[in-house]
DNA sequence: CTGTTAGCGCGTTCAT
DNA sequence: ATGAACGCGCTAACAG
């Protein structure tokens, strides 16, 4: 019935054996209600027993298109990724779209030979999640671009669509939760240096503080942790900290036990993302989180919208992060204010 | 330079422009040695010129291939998901083949659907990391099999190309470890049932032990924690265990915390995989790495191998697996056996 | 309602 | 060494 190599059986197979002409065929598949019933069930017998599939390729070709979109990613292993991607590959197969999946390392080379591989027509249209565009410098014309919209980290400079998480409502959100807990003296740990996403972060950070505490970090762990570090040297300390993500949260906690204190009765911290091991972790993490999977299926939704020419003007969609409070944040037990490096280790 | 909708240059705007058939300007692009030295350096001008670019789907047509390979995931969410990805990308893109993704979910009718996509050309060959054929009873004779390798999972009854990390070896070495740590009584923690790859595990397990003590699981945390609380109900407990798979052992340790022991003073126990965050849970978790770049590169190398030509019988390739030890074991301090229900919470 | 025809853009004989 | 012509498989007019 369904032997895989079975010579592929083409539209002038069906046509054959239906007893009708390939245009009919096509029809019939297309647009049924144009072809008579009697027929329709004639070509449709022809169609299952030979097993026709239309080939992509020739329809394509034909239709000048290719029903994938490709999308472009610095770094398959962050940990929004896997999520992000589910509901971009939910979004398109469910309209009959592929996705391919390009990462780029962060690399000019890579960008550029996924875009060569896009300008060969095998991708309609690009989700860009690196932050800016690839190969800086594309046209001054918005129109030059392919069709694109960009998720998770904004592109600046251009009207480009933009679908993520409204970084700074939740930040101001993390950060009055950690006051509301009685914290005065709150450190935002930064992401990676010129982080729009961080940049966005801290300003609802100050918008929920009189003053701000900033300190540099790069959003991996380790940058977590030497940020702590660093701030040991000084004279005083926060109480809590809020930090750009999970991954720099989780720095920072492992950096406190490793000198001896407890989190959260010394410090509190927060972080941003809700990556799936947020919650394993101890003390179990209290953070942001992100609506991967919506950011995934809207993106998608707007990139096919506008490759099916439903769509008008370029729209920022700003997304809900929930907080998801654990165990990671507590009221400020003592004044840890003065506390001077070296507690212990 | 670079526009983009450029009107999107056909051969035969290269060929006019150049002066020459578009015969010779397809030779120039894939036979150079087979073209006059100057006409070669007119039509690459041309090229250059108009930013000439190979239509994808007109040659695919033409060449009766798609440049592309599905790949089938149960899930994008698997935490050794990312890494076989960037190993099957990176092998892809150094080929020139792109990499389509398809999660299925577990679901039948999401198979399906990539089976059709398959079939209509838009993927030359198949990359399965579901355990399973799709669309189980797929024909009888390998034959009927369009190109295919399995990764990570290994798939019964058929003689198909298999590339994974040495489960049983894996296994054995992580229970001698624990055999040499002093551990007598390990108990392991089984994956979901029927899993092919737990069944391994275990053999392997089972080659370091004497007597196997095992407790069912399903490769999740929460399967993890389960499986210690239905082992406090007996009157005797195990020194160690040895998960099924880093989830299984972080739901172990969390579990055993909750009860108030400690991990590894009290118990011990390794996981297998090395996660990403494997280190970054309290202790930090002793496991095995599985070589998931490696995996993927080289299960992509077999396929493209194949659908190139140059290759033969099916084989199987399995992957060396690394102990990496860190802080979850030491030697059993107490004798425990006799532990009884109820120690703390 | 249905069949005929003309390409979509390219690779490839087959002549020259 | 190069060009003319055909066709990969399909859809979209255009007739009828």
């Amino acid at each position: 019935m369904d032997d895989f190599p079975a010579k592929t059986a083409t539209i002038d197979d069906v046509a054959k054996l239906a007893g009708v002409s390939i245009a009919t065929v096509s029809r019939t598949i297309s647009k049924p209600e144009k072809v008579a019933e009697s027929t329709r069930k004639k070509v449709t017998a022809a169609i299952a027993r030979t097993g026709y599939v239309a080939n992509a390729m020739a329809r394509n070709l034909r239709l000048k298109r290719s029903q994938m979109v490709l999308v472009l990613t610095p770094s398959i292993a962050d940990p929004n990724f896997p999520g992000i991607l589910i509901g971009l590959e939910k979004a398109a197969s469910k309209r009959g779209y592929g996705v391919l999946i390009g990462n780029t390392d962060g690399g000019v080379t890579q960008e550029e030979s996924y875009l060569r591989f896009l300008s060969t027509g095998m991708a309609d249209g690009l989700i860009v999640l690196t932050g800016h565009l690839p190969v800086a410098g594309w046209g001054n014309s918005a129109a030059a671009f392919p069709p694109l919209v960009a998720a998770t980290r904004p592109i600046d400079h251009f009207d480009i669509d933009y679908v993520g998480v409204n970084d700074m409502v939740a930040a101001k959100m993390a950060t009055e939760y950690l006051v509301s807990l009685g914290h005065m003296h709150i450190a935002y740990i930064a992401g990676p240096a010129g982080s729009a996403v961080s940049e966005n972060r801290q300003a609802g950070y100050a918008k929920a503080m009189s003053a701000e505490w900033l300190v540099d970090g790069d959003g991996t762990i380790e940058g977590g942790r030497a940020a702590v570090e660093r701030l040991f040297i000084r004279d005083t300390l926060p109480t809590a900290f809020f930090c750009f993500n999970d991954d720099t949260a989780i720095g920072v906690i492992g950096a406190l036990k490793s000198r001896g204190y407890r989190v959260p009765e010394d410090f509190s911290v927060i972080g941003f993302d809700d990556i799936p091991y947020a919650n394993t972790i101890t003390p179990s993490l209290t953070t942001v989180r992100q609506p991967r999977l919506q950011i995934g299926e809207t993106a998608m939704g707007i990139l096919l919208d506008k490759l099916t020419g439903n769509r008008d003007a370029p729209s920022k969609r700003l997304l809900h992060g929930d907080l998801v409070v654990r165990e990671s944040c507590t009221r400020p037990r003592r004044h840890l204010l003065s506390a001077k490096r070296g507690a212990r280790s």
